[in-house]
DNA sequence: GCTCAGCAATTGATTGATCAGCAATTGAGA
DNA sequence: TCTCAATTGCTGATCAATCAATTGCTGAGC
């Protein structure tokens, strides 16, 4: 068998991986999902699946100001990005900016009234999806062992 | 209580919901693998993820072609989006455009030589990063669930 | 107290996606 | 046979992210 055969046949071997079909599996799922989330929110709520995430983290409690450095690293943003993502936000009437007591670089982030308005119908959509794309078709057993094991894998990519 | 407080604390109940976390979870990890894969692809064999997955459906039989309409679907992406991948893939020798037999509205996309090179080196890459970050994570038990979870929820989100 | 390495946020340029709209092609029904 | 809706791929405009460079501020070592 020349080369150029033997190639053709490793690359079909590796493209056939039950390792690379699993992995496309989570990665395609996921996208797919965000997307879904993404969509309705916009539809329904005027903001983008992001946003609601930076809305989650400002509503857990009342008054509650986080810096754009820790929205940015829980985000998976980069500095910039997040600048921006505040500043639409703003533009928007849902965040407000505020300096920072101890460190006059960083800049702390909080929810306003309407913020708070939108968040509460966001989660009523989000928890639709939610329920309708994650929770109903994992059958009950597998759901605890699925989310155990993305936090597995969450914790080994946080951790290097 | 007024009116003010009752939606601050059904605000925080909502952003606390152990279903909002859970679903977090998937998007944060599904997203810091792909991240992951694609910085480690980019820099060993200058290919983004998305070509990637281009490249394993070219790859499963030698001279398999396949319809950028197909490729789109198969992606996730939009049409123009896929124009503008196989654009770039195209400029960096990776496939080849040809017509399709019966159908002259159609594009055939077949991987070229170095095409297949650079696939069969991007799969040791990737397999590297998933065994680490994807399978070494999660308990041999869980595996098997995990997969079938992911597989459901396609499923789900496929048939809508 | 002074200096200087390092960090937070912002801005400009670039990348890679989307959407909307277009031309060419197809195929099914009047 | 002709017409017309649907489909494929392409293009221009826009959006949201990145990186790189810049500004302002902090804090540790001398």
């Amino acid at each position: 068998m020349n080369p150029a055969n033997r190639e053709n046949d490793d690359a079909a071997r590796a493209a056939g991986s039950s390792l690379v079909q699993d992995f496309g599996l989570l990665i395609k799922a996921a996208t797919r999902l965000e997307q879904r989330i993404d969509t309705a929110l916009r539809r329904e709520c005027e903001v983008s699946h992001t946003m609601f995430e930076v809305l989650i983290r400002l509503c857990r409690r009342p008054g509650e100001e986080i810096s754009q450095r820790r929205l940015a690293d829980d985000l998976t943003l980069t500095s910039s990005g997040i600048t921006r993502l505040i500043d639409r936000m703003e533009g928007a009437g849902l965040v407000r900016r505020g300096p920072a007591p101890g460190d006059r670089r960083s800049v702390l982030v909080e929810a306003t009234e309407h913020g708070r308005a939108v968040f509460l119908r966001a989660a009523a959509v989000h928890a639709q999806v939610v329920e309708r794309y994650f929770v109903a078709p994992v059958a009950r057993a597998d759901y605890a062992r699925l989310t155990h094991a993305l936090g597995e894998i969450d914790k080994a990519l946080r951790d290097t």
